[in-house]
RNA sequence: CGGAGCGUAGCGCAGUCUGGUAGCGCACUACACUGGGGGUGUAGGGGUCGUGGGUUCAAAUCCCGCCGCUCCGACCA
């Protein structure tokens, strides 16, 4: 994309509204726009950004087994009626009347939807176990919305909801889950920490919230500091005993700050972390809380029917944003991770208009393009440090500088956002070292 | 939902107390100079002062209603 041709909205100063750092940012790179409390327009920046998460979230989700559905947005109201939750769920949901008269809501969350497409579909326990997830808008008419697209009220989330025969088999797909975002989240050059969080009327220990650590994150958060080296599996097999590598990452101390017990704390000393943290996912298991209720069943093996055991799996996609904008920014602006940069590379023609930089400017925006490296560039007719400051807060990863003095010598800068880092590189060698970065992290599946 | 505050140009703000021609900075447009970290100058464009009513010769300014937004608390992907 050329910068002059971009639709890109970028602000010098802040608008008052916003108070913390990943609104401020996300006003100022132009990727949001408030459209009322609590929900917002995606620029196409921020659009891309969502949808590079979005991407990472599915391809994660579908390898752990999971199979994407679309599930309706505007819900009707008689199957809250069946679970029991339209009357306990509260003023959270937004309730609407068709002209009917018919009571409809926008849907807050999909459990009632999804076992309701359960009930009429599944029949037998062979098509078990069965995990299906959307990624889609919801709803909830927050109190207080705030923080941007942190506490929105219309929000992008993952949401999966598995169903199996037996309580073994349902932690099995938990644990599946579990896996499958401590690889998501890595993926997006986040830590995220799993935290024992309030298991509800359930019981049990199967429920975690992922926290990510961020300075400005919304509640503080306490662990051990074994989480900050705990490996992340690369490759997985999601049909092996996952147990073990569930317990590696859950027998830490780390609590939310509700659940947190003060005496663990001394008890740890040192090693014990005390941060902020930022909840980008929850997953939990309920049982039967939704398939008995609402006469959800399959024939077992031996003839009998089979009320399901269920859990549920979210992912706050569009917090995930203004998440990894809290975790990576300095003083001039963003510092997108690789994995989901709007673009790849920044490219900056230092002096438009000129034969040389032009030519090589051109030349390198169509071998990035053509070698699979997504390119911003700014053959805008500005000056130097305007396009700097655009760029770094932009927070393109690589920024690729061509200008007149550089060229005499045969070559151009490469900048590394995240550190500074500048080197002078003949033109192949620029291209020769992106591809192979690209090339390594799509490896690895885990880069950033 | 309790408490507090704010709505004046795209953004940041002054003007309101004490009524009298709607301003400043940034951004935007044009031109010139400049040209490796948000440069300089000149000339421009853009606002029914959130909205409805009232008081007044006269309302951004005073009074009343409504709407919207933000912050602090209790609640949440």
């Amino acid at each position: 994309m050329r910068l002059s041709r971009a639709f890109i909205p970028t602000l010098k100063e802040t608008p008052s509204e916003a108070q913390i750092v990943s609104h401020r940012l996300m006003l100022r790179a132009g990727l949001v726009r408030q459209h009322t409390a609590g929900i917002y327009n995606w620029l196409p920046m921020g659009a891309r950004v969502l949808k590079n998460i979005e991407q990472i979230v599915r391809e994660e989700q579908n390898d752990a087994g999971a199979q994407e559905i679309i599930m309706p947005t505007i819900q009707s109201g008689e199957l809250w009626k069946e679970s029991g939750r339209y009357d306990d769920y509260g003023p959270e949901m937004l309730r609407i009347k068709d002209r009917h008269d018919r009571d409809m809501l926008y849907g807050p969350t999909h459990e009632e939807v999804v076992t309701d497409i359960f009930r009429n579909n599944v029949l037998s326990y062979k098509d078990l176990p069965m995990n299906l997830y959307q990624i889609h808008w919801k709803f909830r008419d927050e109190v207080r919305p705030r923080f941007g697209v942190m506490r929105g009220r219309e929000f992008l989330m993952k949401d999966a909801y598995s169903f199996d025969l037996t309580f073994e088999a349902a932690k099995h797909s938990y644990n599946q889950m579990f896996v499958a975002y401590l690889r998501t989240f890595a993926r997006m050059g986040l830590k995220a920490i799993p935290m024992k969080a309030d298991p509800g009327p359930i019981g049990g220990d199967m429920s975690h919230e992922f926290i990510v650590l961020a300075e400005t994150g919304e509640s503080a958060v306490y662990c051990h500091s074994a989480f900050l080296e705990k490996p992340i599996p690369l490759v997985v097999d999601y049909n092996s005993d996952l147990q073990e590598f569930v317990d590696i990452w859950t027998r830490d101390y780390a609590a939310t700050d509700e659940e947190h017990d003060q005496a663990i704390s001394k008890e740890l000393g040192d090693k014990m972390i005390e941060a902020r943290g930022i909840e980008v996912g929850h997953i939990f298991y309920f049982g039967q809380k939704y398939s008995d209720p609402m006469g959800a069943k399959v024939a077992g093996p031996d003839g009998e029917m089979v009320t399901p055991y269920m859990g549920s799996y979210g992912i706050g996609v569009s917090r995930l944003v203004g998440a990894i904008v809290e975790a990576c920014h300095d003083d001039y602006g963003i510092i997108w991770p690789d994995t989901v940069a709007p673009y790849r590379v920044g490219l900056i023609n230092l002096k438009v208009g000129a034969e040389e930089t032009d030519k090589v400017c051109d030349k390198l925006y169509k071998d990035f393009s053509e070698g699979g490296l997504s390119a911003l560039y700014d053959d805008r007719n500005e000056r130097a440090g305007v396009k700097f400051s655009n760029m770094d807060l932009l927070g393109m990863p690589w920024q690729v500088i061509v200008g007149p003095k550089g060229l005499k010598n045969g070559t151009v800068e490469l900048k590394r956002r995240a550190t500074g880092e500048r080197q002078e590189l003949s033109l192949e060698s620029v291209m020769s070292k992106l591809t192979a970065h690209h090339n390594a992290e799509k490896q690895s599946g885990a880069g950033g």
